[in-house]
DNA sequence: TGTACATCAGTGAACGCGCGTTCACTGATGTAC
DNA sequence: TGTACATCAGTGAACGCGCGTTCACTGATGTAC
């Protein structure tokens, strides 16, 4: 709350004005997180592409992009592990993850496609700025999610 | 530390006893589930199947096969996001990432395949209990990373 | 146009509870002589 | 073999600080008459 607070630029009171509790805030942040993730991703969407798996590509770009880009794709993922046993934040998740199925079956690949490479493009997200991924690695997986979307 | 006393049937002075710290705490976890998922992984290698791409594949199973095993991942992933700014965290972390490149990179397969087949099922673990990826789709996704791990 | 009252968006001090940590103490086991 | 002392693996009560929450109060803006 603390540093919530101090970011927003108002006292702890006030912060506690607009959100009665910190779970208030929570759901809060995980709402705007999964707004800023799509508004993101339709940023990352080309005119100049309109052949089939363009969503997907826009996806990768957002979560795999530049930094700025992936710093928000980070904070949803962070707040869905962090979230991960708090009720509310997941109702507001199944609304989120319900919308994405339904774009995504409209960007006319096959399922286990858009699956495979949504996935891993998130599992190199929660990787970022950790061990596990390395900036060579992180655009060598790039450029195969990309090749993966055209299929 | 109160749960990690209670599931470990021990008073929260005996817990401290051990470790002298709750950070100590922590990086024992992380060391712990570390150590685990290897061992879950290492137990889903079978003799029969001795073609390039085998760990990974044994690694796949681990992560997303029966609950039993994909809960020692899910351990593994969730410490690897809340402590993603605890440096000595970090350090644990970072020889577990080598060592996994290490062996990935004797699996006679090339890196940009493990490495999206690897991210993929990690993605995937990050979502099972989740809204984001059900039961159907967990399956669909494990058959398409084993084929994608035999090219 | 001035006056009185209401509402809004905050402030910041105080509260109190949870939780990590400390500490004096204990019973069991090991060791020296 | 008995005695004295040391160490180990805890216990559980107490402490104290951080942090979420409450509350009385404030200045700015809006509204009725």
């Amino acid at each position: 709350m603390d540093a919530v607070a101090e970011a927003a630029g108002v006292s702890k009171g006030g912060l506690l004005y607009h959100f009665r509790s910190q779970k208030d805030l929570a759901v809060a942040m995980c709402e705007d997180s999964a707004v800023r993730l799509r508004e993101s991703v339709i940023r990352q969407l080309t005119p100049a592409d309109q052949r089939p798996g363009r969503l997907l590509r826009a996806y990768v770009r957002a979560l795999l992009g530049e930094d700025s880009e992936a710093a928000t794709a980070i904070m949803h993922f962070v707040a869905l592990t962090v979230y991960r046993d708090f009720e509310e934040a997941q109702k507001v998740f199944e609304e989120d993850a319900q919308q994405w199925r339904n774009t995504f079956n409209q960007d006319g690949i096959e399922s286990h496609v858009w699956l495979t490479v949504r996935l891993a493009a998130e599992g190199a997200v929660a990787c970022l700025g950790t061990a596990y991924l390395d900036s060579v690695e992180r655009e060598a997986l790039r450029q195969h999610l990309f090749a993966l979307s055209e299929a």
